[in-house]
DNA sequence: CGAATATAAGACACTGATGTCGCAGATCAT
DNA sequence: ATGATCTGCGACATCAGTGTCTTATATTCG
């Protein structure tokens, strides 16, 4: 078990490598410390290389990721509430972790989890088709792009707006772009 | 002037190092290099250091650019008619050119080049506020920036669909999403 | 308090990328 | 064809980042 401050370096580090990563995908491991406010030699003491640190970051916020689908209840919950609760909890979620999903190359465990969260919302997208909430006749996968495209906006460049009327935007402008003609 | 194969040689960089770039933004000069099929020491002899390649081709990029906006008649023609053509040349522009304009950080005079042809879309959505055709209750940008956003879309996710049917895809979703009720 | 654990600081070897140079041979233009 | 230009190849110095190690000091916690 870690001893509490050391536990706390570890959290400051990862944030810190997310909120750098997310602007210079090639940040040094001494930059990262030093903005975390420890030695670099602090940095290696817990992650034992750069990919290591890289992947532990992604592992935690695909925990977060994870746990705001899992809330969201999208294969249950009516559809528009479903996606309203995805949107709020996501929004939070990249911006506690900002830094972009598709740095995450080929580390395959991580791959694998982050598609299978995607699934699942391809799939809410699809429960939105067949409830006539969603047009059908776009091409496959275009309405659930939007989806992520306009969240990706909400979190990174609308960050003065608060999570909850940031998700009613997407919602608004997503349901419409989609909006079936009913 | 240019020797007709040393020109051939220095577009085939710029063009590789636009699709390279895009994929890994630390891409090694010899990479981009090898995939151009010339030797690393060509593209030392043609670019005089890595930023000056960059530099290079972003400017190439922002010189597409301008003129796909500039046969748009961005500012003159009819709303609809502007936004179709912008998104189509674009579109091209954005395939030929996959590389991301966030790269380009404090490149000051390039920025300003950016800076200067997003405002015109930015006004183009505004002409489309007071005409009617855009809603005007929204975020200060939003509408543009969902613009801008599904045209990445198109231009990275959808390659498969010609230039064409994508700008009418684009236009079909952004006009839904920021759609007056009348 | 005192033992266990975490830390900063510095030295070190290693690697890969950058940028420069010279030269022999290939390629283009006229 | 022949002079000018371009190219590949290899050598080289330089630099920054990585990853390892040690040591002396600081912090946590029982």
């Amino acid at each position: 078990m870690l001893r509490t401050d050391a536990a706390r370096n570890a959290d400051a580090v990862l944030a810190t490598a997310a909120r750098l990563l997310a602007e210079n995908p090639s940040v040094s491991m001494a930059e990262i410390g030093r903005a975390a406010g420890v030695d670099r030699s602090t940095v290696y003491r817990r992650f034992p290389s750069r990919d290591a640190l890289v992947a532990a970051m992604f592992e935690a916020k695909l925990d977060a990721a994870q746990q705001a689908i899992d809330e969201a209840r999208v294969e249950t919950a009516p559809f528009a509430v479903a996606v309203h609760r995805f949107l709020e909890e996501m929004i939070r979620v990249g911006r506690r972790w900002p830094v972009d999903m598709s740095l995450m190359l080929q580390d395959a465990p991580s791959r694998a989890r982050h598609d299978e969260q995607r699934t699942r919302i391809e799939r809410l997208v699809e429960r939105g088709i067949r409830d006539g909430d969603v047009r059908g006749d776009l091409p496959t996968g275009w309405a659930c792009d939007v989806l992520l495209a306009l969240l990706d906006l909400a979190i990174h460049q609308y960050e003065d707006i608060e999570p909850g009327p940031a998700a009613d935007l997407v919602m608004d402008s997503f349901l419409n772009a989609t909006a079936t003609g009913r």
